[in-house]
Parts: C-alpha cells; structure tokens; sequence
DNA sequence: CTGAAAGCGCTTACAG
DNA sequence: CTGAAAGCGCTTACAG
C-alpha cells in the first residue's frame, strides 16, 4: 500500500505538498497539485485515517448509536444518514446496542466513541443528563432524532400531535373505548416518543370526556410479538375496546392480525390505527399517521455536518410533519 | 481527553508497560497490571484507534459493505454482525451503497476501505474477479453472505433449492401456470441469489413437463413497490398464472396485495409464494421458503474473526438450510 | 508556492 | 518484569 512518502517521490514534490494539494489548500500552484493528483491517482493513494486523525486531531468519522438497526424507522434513518456522511466524507461507525443496559451505558459514558468520531447521531435512545454531558464530552457535538434533547440538534416528529391525530380520527369515528399499545416502562426503548404517545391517547380520551382506563393502557413493546400479546390481552377484557391505537405500525399491524385470527373484523369489530406508515402499512390497508424516515435521517446527518463546520452555530430542534393516512383498518363502531 | 501517557504518570510505569497491561499480555506483573488499570479506569482512559492502528497496522475495525440497510435481510444481518464484532472488539465501518454503480465501484476498488479495516463483510453485492483481487488487497480478508465466491469465505442459502421448493410446492398443488417475480438483470442487486432462484423456477417447470414462458418471467426488482408492477404486469397476460413464485417476501406480500386489489382472492384465484419468511410474512398468512437471517450475520462475522486470527485458515463455505412454511396464500387453482 | 521538522498517541522489538 | 527508543503515516505551523 502506497503512503503519502511514495506519492511525493513519484510526484517530485515533499509530503507537506502532498498533503496541501490533496486537501485542495490554497498555496499549491495548478502544475503541482496536478502532478501530485496523477501520481496519487496511478498509485491508488488513499491517506490513512488513523494517521490523519492523530496529525490533524479530526477522525472524519461519526458514530451512530441505535438500538437497532433492522427495525423499520431505525433503518431508514441510518440508511439516509449514511448517505449524507459518506459523501461528506465521513466515515459512519455503527453502534446497535440492542437492549442491554450495560452496553448502553458503555455508549452514554463515552467510552464507545472516545477519540474514535468527530461526531455522533443518537438514534431513539435517551440519555440523562449526566450521560448527555458525558457522550458531548467524548464524542463531540451531537444530533438526536426521535426527541429533543437541550443542547444538542434534534429531529423529530411531534409525537404527542401525532397521537391526538390519531384518536380525533378514532373518535371523530364514534369510538368511546379505545386501547392503547404503547411501550414498556422499563424498556430501553423508553424515551420521550413512547411517552408523548401514550399522553396523547390519554389527553385524547380526557377531553373527549371519555375515562382512560388503565385495562386500556397495554404495551406492545414496540413490536410484531408485543403488538400481538398486547392486543391479545386487549380483546380478553371483560369490555374489550372497539378501536385501538397502536404507537407503532408494527404493533398496529400485528393486533389486526391478531383481532381477526380472533375471528374478530377489522374494522366491522374493532378499528386499528398505527403511527408510521411502514413501508407494509399501504399493503395491510392500514390507517396511520405517516412520519418521513429518511428525511429525519438525512436532517440529522446534515445538523451534525453543520455543528462540525462551525462548531459555534447553535443547535437546531427541528420538527417535521406527520400526516393521517386513512385507509381500511377504521370505521365507526358497530351498531 | 486521557493519553496513555497520563495513565503511566499516574501508575508510576513506563507508556510501554500501560499498553502491555492494557492488552492483557504476559510478561507484567499482576500488582503492575492492577495498578495500570486502576489508573486506566479512574482516568476514563480509551486507547486512540487511530494511534494504535498507526503503530500496530491493526484498524480494530471492519467495514460492512451493502447495497441497502433498510431492507428486511440486509438488517438483520448487518445487526447480528454488528453485536458479533462489536463483542469481539472490533468497530464496524457501515457502506450502505444504494444502487449508484460509481460508490459500488469505489468500495470494490478498495478505495473506500483501505487502511481503514482489517476485514471486509460484503453483502448481497458480486464483485467481479478483478473487483475481488482489488478488495481482498485492500480490506483483508473478506466474508461475503447471500452467495458463494472462489477464496472467500462466505455464508448463504441454497437459492436455487429454494427456489425449486417453493414451486414444487405450487406444482404439487396442481398449478400448471406459475409467474416468477424476480430482480432485473442490470440491476446492481442482480447477484447470484436473483439468478439462481429464477433458475430455481424455469428448472421446476421444466421437470413438471411445463414451459417457461418468458411473458411469466416478470421483474419485481426485490422491492415492494417492483413487486405491485411486475404482478400488475403478469395480471394484465392474455392467460395470466395461477400461482406466482416470488423472490422475496416483499414483492411476494406486494403481489398479494395487488391481486387483491384487482378483485381476485389469494390464494382462490392466484397462489403467491416468496422466499424470507420476513418479519411481516405472518402476518400477510404468506406461503414461504424461510431462511434465517440473523444466523447468517453472526456466522459471517464469525469467519470474519476466525480469518483474522489465523490468516493461515482456509476460507469456508457455509450453506444454511431453509424451510418451506406453508400459510395461507398458496391453495389448488380453482376448478 | 514549497520544504524541513515537530508532533499526534500509540505498539513493539530490543535491552537489561 | 520493565523501560528507552524507534517508528507507524500523516498534518501543520514555521521558515523561506
């Protein structure tokens, strides 16, 4: 493998020029930056981040630290983040911590990403106060999606709107009793989204003059097997609901299908709403409130840029919009 | 931030013997170690990557290259490889190339991953032989996961006896005219799994006695909304097929989805099989040749480890098996 | 516009 | 068992 050395020989130049022409620094002349281009081009002469970074004190790399990866939101948003990193030149150095607490503390404390990225994009998790100022300490400025964070650049849905969203429509229906699937207290999983959620349904319920009852208030662990369970226990009450509004589609999805192997209609028995709008939601006829996944993805990629280019620029909270998309898993209650 | 200077101060020891204590190796005593990690933990001290990539020609990290993470197979492998190696130590690099044949390029040339990574994961993407040379000589050793490939080590299905599954299953329901929904040849993602698995469906025919005609032979290019065309297309024939093959669940869920919506029954009136068992297959009650994911992550990272530890290791050709399961989209053709 | 030199933070023979 | 020293491959003031 050819190192900067080979470079400047064959280019007839010292490093500290091919380093300078390379980066496209100002006082290199046209003929050398050309000749140093060539020779860096037949040689196949890539500089080696490690030795870069500890020179100029930049790693070009940014960690993302998720819970998972293969979960519908968490892969769009890494996939457009990728994106948007790669052809700024950054590395993106992958974290999914899956739910274990220990090495989720190993990420928040910094010990992860420590003189390892320039940067990191929080993906669903949400750190304490103490963690927030140990991962910015670390790891370098820092974006989140999925909730808003003091201090650090966010993008997120309005969560709790989204929700209201969803029950108005329930409700606008006819509904009077309607269950929620939410996440669990203790989950890892349980940041601000999961909670504004459930306040919303909640909230919704109240001021609709309806009583939030507990029984209705299920966790589906954000997904397909939780969703199931929950919505299981949902339609074994003594007064199951008519309608249910799940804080995921994968949940949404999952308690129609287990409604109708109920032998129960959806939506002639109980109506179903999601949040989402998976990429299976159009194909289940599922009635959701649409969030933009990429989007937030590619916002949150570009914060980050942003806040290293100019790491005096404030942060930014970003809120992007959601949308109800009726489609067949609602309809107003019988009779 | 901590230098591995600062922890020999405060252990009163040589930078030599930090790094020795620090990397478990023998010749320290265990009062010396004890005292070096002390000091190594109280200083939140992390060794720089960079640095000692520099001077041990070890990155600690290994690139991921795939065409996509937001799709079903894709991330659940990259998950399970992502805890395997992160558990062993190593960072792992995300490329999550799309379908832009110059970054497909790059990350084949070695450009995007020399001196970066010790090993390279590739996957779902065929290199060619000269794209092989160039990444093995830039990445290391490589493990490749969704097809076989000379001198690499490499963890997959058997396509094309999945693919003869899923249709002797039809075939042996009494179809006699079957569509396939594949990938498109020019597609970046058209790798030996696509051709296999529709080698997989003009074989079956043929053993059945059957033609394949090409007007059956439809593309779905592997997503959702390919699959609504390409089964679109095959609806539209002058003598449409009672049954469809597709090759992947979610063109298969999308192909259900759209004979329905023309006002057919599945399985009454067409038959759909695909090949995942995807998370949503369930819950579609879709008919599919299931093969483990996550299993195919974990073993790839596995060989990956294996390859790093002992150069000398002969690569190793893993076939995980698959498994017909029968739900509810596959039935007799009416009449 | 260009080069010589220092230095980034480690690991690893080499001595002892 | 431990340390001094070289060296990994870059970047970046500092000179000129």
């Amino acid at each position: 493998m050819s190192t900067i050395r080979d470079v400047a020989e064959a280019a007839g130049v010292s490093i500290a020029t091919v380093s300078r022409a390379l980066h496209g620094q100002p006082r290199v002349s046209e003929a050398t930056r050309r000749r140093v281009l060539d020779a860096a081009t037949s040689l196949h002469y890539v500089a080696s981040p490690g030795a870069a970074g500890l020179a100029s004190g930049r790693t070009m790399a940014i960690g993302v630290v998720a819970p998972f990866v293969n979960r519908w939101f968490f892969s769009g948003v890494v996939h457009a983040a990728e994106e948007a990193l790669r052809s700024a030149g950054y590395d993106l150095l992958l974290y999914s911590l899956g739910t274990d607490a220990s090495e989720r503390r190993r990420a928040f404390s910094g010990d992860l990403l420590r003189k390892r990225v320039d940067g990191v994009l929080v993906l669903g998790l949400q750190p304490d106060r103490a963690e927030q100022d140990a991962l910015s300490a670390a790891g370098g400025p820092v974006a989140i999606v999925g909730m808003a964070v003091p201090g650090w650049s966010s993008v997120r849905i309005d969560d709790y709107a989204a929700a209201r969203r969803a029950m108005d429509h329930l409700i606008a229906l006819g509904h009077r009793r309607i269950g929620f699937l939410g996440g669990h207290p203790d989950d890892v999983l349980h940041a601000s989204a999961a909670i504004d959620r459930q306040a919303g349904w909640r909230d919704a319920l109240r001021s609709a003059g309806l009583p939030a009852e507990p029984e209705l208030d299920e966790t589906g662990g954000f997904t397909v097997p939780g969703g199931k369970a929950g919505m299981a226990r949902l339609l074994a009450l003594h007064r199951p609901p008519t309608a249910v509004f799940a804080a995921s589609d994968e949940m949404a999805i999952a308690a129609a299908w287990t409604a109708r192997r109920a032998g129960l209609r959806v939506p002639g028995d109980v109506s179903v709403v999601g949040i989402d709008d998976h990429e299976m939601a159009e194909l289940f006829e599922l009635t959701t409130v649409a969030q933009p996944v990429e989007v937030q993805g590619a916002l949150a990629a570009e914060m980050l840029l942003t806040a290293l280019a100019d790491p005096s620029a404030p942060p930014v909270q970003l809120v992007v919009p959601t949308e109800l998309v009726v489609r067949g898993t609602t309809a107003p209650p019988r009779g």
